[in-house]
DNA sequence: CTTCTGTTAGT
DNA sequence: CTAACAGAA
């Protein structure tokens, strides 16, 4: 037994209970838990603004939950495996445990800390351990239904570590930075003010949600594609900064029964994403499926100002803006909306879909680099997961079919007092008020500009 | 045991 | 169209 700390490495893993590297590091002696706020490992994947909001909060309560039992979280700024090292000697640690991840940028740095220190990398987020699912001939799956029958094999996960009672601390703790100085929050404009009264970022907050969740789990089925109820788990957010673990939830509501299949499918889609990331590390920026790599994508002065109409919801299809402004004043955006906006944005617009993963990684509080690529990717036929893209959604179909209006009349307020269906498309029920934008391009304008787009790329 | 080939399915 | 599997070669 020497008095050398162990240090423990956080990063989209931030709580005390199943937590695996904590667990590990306890055995050890004393912890030094540290995060590292870098920007330069991720470079073009640096954390965006609604992700670094709920940064700075979910920080200030692990903070809180560690000094609760006696310990304490060291912040610092730089390169990753630079602030380990020098941290590491500051404190005479020799060992760091941390949690895997998979994004490319995650990889490469654990590679670089580990050329440096002895780091220990544990599985923990994910339901299986990424890259551990394969097919009957030992490879890696492509498509989403056979990884899952695969990945339910393996179910349930293991059962969930307690949250330690305390953490052994250091003789001397290591001087930490200030996370007021770390300007997470925004300031000129504050457009963070719509946040706080849906979410609190924490690991407390992660099981309050959880608990109100398991209650209609089992309606999640039915409830899930309908925008103006509150039928999804809202949990992306905390899955992603690792507030809760997948284990966790899926042991939370299991059992619910009725359709909570459907969401624990959902979690299968989580895992999904990141085999796809360890099979195609930039699926983020290059299109699974190269044959598309030459559509025509719209360019220039237009495109670009569809692009902003776009972002700021206002392009006269009111199910496409209330998604965008939810999005906007919330830092999240109902699941069903987000493939309804996304859709809009490729195929209606023509506007390439790395555009709209970029939007959604800088105002998503869930951006997350796997499941944001597989599913812009998916939604644009590009990946490597089959979906056509002529198959073009109408988002005046889909707003009446899901029942969107009540949805419309909160996120946008000029077409609040528009009674009855004409909600989905005021403008065809002759009822569109002077405030609210005429459509951008009408549905069969876009639908021939998208088909003889995607045929002049084969 | 490996490779080929036909069948089924793809939220 | 391709992935994945099962059964054949």
């Amino acid at each position: 037994m020497t008095d050398a700390p162990t240090l423990l490495w956080l990063r989209r893993d931030l709580r005390l209970a199943d937590q695996p590297a904590l667990a590990a590091a306890i055995g050890e002696g004393a912890i030094v838990p540290v995060y590292v706020l870098d920007d330069e490992t991720p470079k073009h994947y640096a954390m965006g603004g609604a992700s670094r909001w709920w940064l700075h909060h979910s920080l200030a309560s692990l903070d809180a939950d560690l000094r609760a039992v006696g310990s304490r979280l060291i912040l610092r700024r730089g390169k990753c495996d630079a602030v380990l090292a020098e941290l590491a000697t500051e404190t005479g640690a020799n060992r760091v445990h941390c949690i895997r991840h998979f994004e490319p940028w995650w990889r490469n740095a654990e590679r670089a800390v580990a050329k440096r220190l002895d780091l220990i990398c544990h599985d923990g987020n994910y339901l299986a351990p990424p890259g551990s699912i394969t097919t009957g001939s030992g490879g890696q799956y492509k498509i989403f239904t056979p990884f899952w029958r695969a990945l339910q094999q393996q179910m349930p996960p293991p059962a969930p570590l307690p949250k330690p009672s305390s953490i052994p601390a250091p003789a001397h703790w290591p001087r930490s930075e200030r996370l007021n100085e770390w300007g997470l929050l925004p300031t000129k404009p504050d457009w963070s003010t719509g946040f706080g009264a849906d979410w609190s970022p924490g690991e407390a907050g992660a099981h309050h949600k959880l608990n109100g969740f398991k209650r209609h789990a089992a309606t999640y089925g039915e409830t899930r594609n309908l925008p103006s109820v509150e039928g999804s788990s809202r949990l992306s957010p905390y899955l992603h900064f690792g507030e809760v673990s997948a284990a966790q939830v899926w042991h939370a509501v299991a059992g619910a029964g009725g359709s909570v299949d459907t969401f624990l499918g959902e979690l299968g889609w989580r895992d999904y994403a990141q085999t796809v990331i360890l099979q195609l590390p930039d699926y983020g920026s290059r299109n699974g499926r190269p044959t598309l790599d030459t559509l025509p994508w719209r360019t220039g002065p237009d495109a670009a100002a569809d692009l902003k109409a776009w972002q700021l919801g206002r392009t006269g299809y009111p199910i496409v803006d209330a998604g965008m402004r939810q999005l906007w004043a919330t830092g999240w955006m109902h699941n069903r909306v987000r493939m309804i906006t996304a859709s809009f944005l490729i195929k209606h617009l023509l506007i390439d879909w790395r555009e709209g993963e970029r939007w959604f990684w800088d105002c998503l509080v869930d951006a997350d680099y796997g499941s944001n690529a597989v599913n812009w990717q998916w939604t644009a036929g590009t990946g490597i997961d089959a979906n056509m893209f002529v198959r073009i959604m109408a988002p005046l179909v889909q707003s009446p079919k899901f029942e969107a209006g009540d949805y419309i009349r909160q996120w946008v307020p000029e077409l609040a007092q528009v009674r009855g269906e004409a909600i989905h498309d005021p403008d065809e029920a002759g009822c569109r008020p002077a405030a609210y934008p005429p459509k951008i391009i009408g549905h069969r304008a876009a639908r021939e500009r998208a088909l003889a787009a995607v045929k002049q790329a084969h």
